[in-house]
RNA sequence: GUGAAAGUAGCUCAGUUGGUUAGAGCACCAGAUUGUGGAUCUGGGGGUCGGGGGUUCGAGUCCCCUCUUUCACCCCA
């Protein structure tokens, strides 16, 4: 019986392991530089620790189960909740600022669909414990440093940054209650995604006074964070937020991010734990669904039982990112090989134990090293090394029995040279 | 969860209006007179045509169900 991968899973063949090594490595890599510690929790955890927070939209995406002793718990959709709890745990004896990064196996049970799988890697980097948007933007930096390290331009990706702060303030002054925001933000949310009738349609169902629609409307018009001035009158409360996103921007200019960076009002996302400054990453053509995204959570570790703590990160996932890089040609370079530095042949079944013997020396002093498991001719043994793009091949017959000489054969020129037996050992173990 | 399209060797696909033992290229394995690989040539393995049921003398081909993938909702990584 043939048993089929479980839908919206990967099977990481060698080739598939490579690249997805290469992506997660690279994110550590620039985590580790950008000054974060790596950290990781457990692949579930209680049910209710996903429920108490980020709405719905995750609440229905989960994979749920009951243990033996009939705990309710989920497989981690996120690992946000799992850092907070954390940070929690131990907050007053870690230093802060908390900069923190993680690369999560997570799991969501919707509908798979291209870019949009069941099981998937994201990486997370967070700063927990600075309110200034210096954070904001040192994310935001990390984010790009990676993205533009494995060579996307600005012409591929764009950040489209907004705050949700500064939206609450706006739509307030323009007469919008504090209990309607949550519901008009998942109605804004959608602003990008559907077309302006379908949009003012949804729209009206949520704000009836016509006079406040055509303000929001116009407002969510505006393309620059200048024009919002001009679009309606700044209480004091919004000029604070308009200013905090003004010198967020600026600092993306001083870290040389900025050409990466738009102000776009339309981002709101649909998370309810959001209290700033938010952000999502997509490709420029827009044709893929967002690669990243996150923004400022300053109320998630008290709502977590621990003390009111400013925090931002972001999330970036594995499956969107890794089509792009292969639409721009920047994942093929990734072509895994198995490369060996020797491959050791032998002529006559004599010297089989020798050529193993060699094989298992090469390997101890550090070289990647193989040998034929059959006894065939020399010419089976090369194409094997070949077949396993060894650099060289070293050849044991009877240059060894008569003057303790191997043969070394360079796979690329074809050239081969007579190399002492003690010699080629002694210079293999001290150069590597 | 709702709607739509697709599914034939490991991969990319062909398969005539239903008609014998289902094909190609690539990949894989093995040979080509035994101390030299990449090329070429020859041969081989591998498919219950996604799975199940039905119509028919006969189904890869038509119908139904189901699974998976893709697309649109939904939502975001």
């Amino acid at each position: 019986m043939k048993i089929p991968p479980v839908k919206g899973t990967r099977d990481f063949y060698p080739p598939d392991m490579a690249r997805r090594n290469w992506i997660i490595d690279g994110w550590k890599r620039v985590s580790l530089r950008n000054g974060f510690e790596e950290y990781d929790g457990p692949i579930f955890e209680y049910l209710k620790m996903f429920q108490i927070k980020s709405g719905d939209e995750i609440v229905e995406q989960l994979f749920s189960l009951q243990d033996r002793g009939g705990r309710e718990l989920a497989l981690r959709p996120e690992i946000t909740p799992t850092l907070a709890r954390m940070v929690n745990q131990q907050i007053n004896s870690l230093p802060k600022p908390i900069k923190w990064f993680s690369v999560p196996r997570l799991f969501r049970a919707e509908r798979p669909q291209r870019g949009r799988l069941r099981e998937f890697f994201q990486w997370n980097i967070d700063i927990i414990g600075v309110d200034e948007s210096t954070a904001d933007a040192e994310v935001i930096f990390c984010a790009l440093d990676y993205l533009r390290e494995i060579g996307l331009t600005p012409d591929d990706i764009v950040v489209k940054i907004s705050s949700r702060e500064m939206l609450a303030a706006l739509l307030q002054s323009i007469g919008i209650g504090e209990s309607e925001l949550e519901g008009l933000y998942l109605v804004l949310d959608k602003r990008n995604r559907l077309p302006a009738d379908a949009f003012e349609e949804m729209l009206a169902e949520r704000v009836a006074d016509e006079d406040k629609r055509k303000k929001i409307l116009e407002l969510m018009s505006v393309e620059s964070i200048g024009q919002i001035g001009d679009c309606l009158e700044l209480t004091d409360a919004a000029k604070e937020s308009v200013d905090e996103l003004g010198r967020l921007f600026e600092l993306l200019g001083v870290m040389g991010v900025a050409d990466f960076c738009r102000f776009d009002i339309g981002i709101v996302r649909g998370l309810a734990y959001y209290t700033g400054i938010v952000y999502e990453i997509y490709d420029k053509a827009s044709e893929l669904r967002a690669i990243g995204g996150g923004g400022r959570y300053d109320d998630l570790l008290k709502q977590f039982g621990g003390p009111a703590i400013p925090a931002t990160g972001f999330g970036i996932g594995d499956c969107v990112l890794a089509i792009l890089l292969e639409e721009k040609g920047l994942l093929q370079k990734q072509l895994p090989v198995r490369k060996l530095d020797y491959f050791v042949a032998c002529v006559d079944k004599v010297h089989r134990e020798g050529a193993i013997k060699l094989t298992m020396k090469l390997r101890s002093a550090g070289w990647t090293a193989g040998f034929s498991y059959k006894a065939a001719k020399l010419g089976k043994q090369l194409k094997k090394a070949d077949n396993q793009s060894a650099k060289k091949c070293i050849i044991i017959g009877r240059e060894l029995v008569e003057k303790n000489e191997l043969v070394i054969k360079d796979m690329a020129t074809g050239e081969q040279e007579l190399v002492d037996y003690d010699k080629f050992l002694t210079k293999c173990t001290e150069s590597k």
